[in-house]
RNA sequence: GGCCCGAUGGCGGAGUGGCUACGCACCGGACUGCAAAUCCGUUUACGCCGGUUCGAUUCCGGCUCGGGCCUCCA
């Protein structure tokens, strides 16, 4: 083994650049923000997990054993009949009788099925929110005398009694107009509560008795029990969007000092992965203006093409989406996986990548060091693909181990799996072969008027022929 | 109103105090009956105004524009 560069990671609590150092020795715990699942998830969400999968398979490339956690948020703020949102599909999942318990499962099978198809690994353990309710009010009751106080409305917790409150967001804990009502009674802006009373005379779907009243858990709480619970404290990275930075993960710091009684933030390194922007006009008339991966593979293009556009920019970046865009990435996707293709008609991946590849692996693993810098990591998997006069079967070697951090899937995606049909495609594929064998016949027999006019009828089908393509013809891209 | 962040070629997007990634598109070439696909090659940039410096896209200040958070949004 040679010496390699440590992983370094942008602290979202220091701002800086940190080396990884595990809280246990050749072990990474990682938590990451999870959904709410009372609607779809978009392509923006995607995003955070994209970005957190990337940093778990980094941590594995570099060596770690990795122990990672995911929470699904399944409890909120549905209540009876009210608030029922315009999301069509929970109302017709309430018009169907459904129960919030319903609703959760079906958006939660959604989104587990969009990391699915993005090559999101599996964390080693999924926490639910509703099977942690009864820690989460043992929890409350551990940090309640010293750090909290009860109003009507529920149990708050006390931003004062925790030592630097607001250190991650970098923000005035208080001062300033606001525009947000203040909950009576409250002792200070920034409180929050930590467990939420049913109002009088309402009755949640979703709620637990608890020495405060019956009700149910602040949001903020769930996510500090659940990752004692599975990682212990402290643990080494927690991840989210940088939304998160200002509002919810200070307040999970603060419960996390409460609680352990220290005034360490609960995890080494706070990572924060910025915005995908989505401004393109036709886009946001779908949906509300949101866009789901399901949108994505409805216009033809393949979930993985998504992945590349994350990859092709840095995490901490803001992103922009456009159709354009995942066309490019999708292009590049494709080049990629047809060269990768080529190799493997030629050898079986060797067991080492060899002298020749050692350079752009070391490239590669610098790329990534540097927080997670997969845009270089990216150009250098393309150089080593394209290397002239290098051992086919070392260069497969070389790339599965690239492809292993970056999680594009190069090493069993064929061709083939990148024709995606469209939604709005009229035509069989059983229609367009037989056109095809008339074509050729046309064309052996030199008749290429003929050959031609049949061109032209696929491509008004939204089909494109391509003779010196394996394949022989792709579905045309439209836009969502 | 308060706090924070960004501005790179046609689009997306890295990065750097001097040697200007990369992808897609474009253009040229190879291949093709012609195209397409594929392969090879090439062109185009660092918001505006000052300052620091031998030299700034990169550092500092101001301006303009854009974005985020302050409400259980990744």
């Amino acid at each position: 083994m040679t010496e390699t560069v440590p992983l370094k990671l942008f602290n979202s609590l220091t701002r800086q650049l940190e080396p990884f150092q595990p809280v246990h020795p050749g072990e990474a715990r990682v938590y990451s923000c999870g959904p709410t699942v009372y609607s779809y998830q978009h392509i923006g969400n995607m995003r955070a997990y994209v970005f957190a999968d990337t940093l778990g398979r980094t941590l594995k490339f570099k060596g770690y054993a990795l122990r990672h956690v995911i929470n699904i948020t399944d409890v909120g703020h549905l209540t009876s009949d009210a608030d029922a949102g315009d999301d069509k599909m929970e109302k017709a999942a309430a018009q169907s009788g459904k129960t919030a318990w319903d609703i959760a499962a079906f958006f939660t099978a959604e989104f587990k099925r969009d990391l699915g198809w993005l090559k999101v690994t599996d964390p080693a353990k999924w926490t639910v929110a509703t099977e942690y309710v009864p820690a989460m009010i043992d929890y409350a009751k551990s940090i309640a005398d010293k750090h909290c106080y009860e109003l009507d409305s529920g149990l708050y917790f006390d931003v004062t009694t925790v030592p630097d409150y607001g250190r991650l967001a970098r923000a005035a804990t208080d001062e300033g107009e606001g525009r947000i009502e203040q909950i009576e009674g409250k002792r200070h802006q920034a409180d929050f509560a930590i467990w939420r009373k049913t109002p009088p005379g309402e009755s949640r779907q979703m709620e637990w008795d608890s020495p405060w009243g019956r009700g149910a858990p602040g949001w903020h709480l769930e996510c500090s029990v659940m990752s004692s619970a599975e990682l212990g404290m402290p643990f080494d990275i927690h991840t989210g969007g940088i939304d998160h930075r200002e509002i919810h993960h200070p307040n999970e710091i603060a419960q996390n000092q409460a609680h352990e009684c220290s005034a360490h933030t609960g995890a080494t390194i706070w990572m924060h992965n910025n915005f995908l922007k989505i401004r393109d006009g036709k886009m946001s008339k779908s949906e509300g203006g949101t866009v789901r991966m399901q949108h994505l593979v409805d216009a033809g293009f393949h979930p993985l093409a998504y992945r590349m556009v994350c990859l092709q920019a840095h995490y901490r970046s803001e992103l922009e989406f456009s159709w354009e865009g995942l066309q490019a990435a999708f292009v590049r996707l494709k080049r990629l996986v047809m060269t990768v293709s080529g190799l493997r008609a030629q050898a079986e991946p060797a067991d080492a990548p060899g002298a020749r590849l050692a350079p752009y692996l070391e490239r590669f693993e610098a790329a990534l060091s540097d927080d997670l810098n997969t845009a270089v990591a990216l150009t250098v998997l393309e150089e080593a693909a394209a290397l002239k006069k290098t051992d086919s079967g070392e260069k497969l070697a070389a790339l599965a181990a690239m492809d292993r951090a970056l999680g594009l899937d190069l090493l069993t995606l064929r061709r083939e799996e990148l024709r995606i049909r469209p939604k709005a495609a009229t035509i069989a594929e059983a229609e367009i072969e037989a056109i095809l064998t008339q074509r050729k016949e046309a064309r052996a027999a030199k008749d290429f008027a003929t050959s031609d006019a049949l061109r032209d009828e696929l491509a008004a089908a939204g089909v494109e022929v391509m003779d010196g393509d394996p394949l022989g013809w792709d579905w045309k891209l439209g836009e969502g």
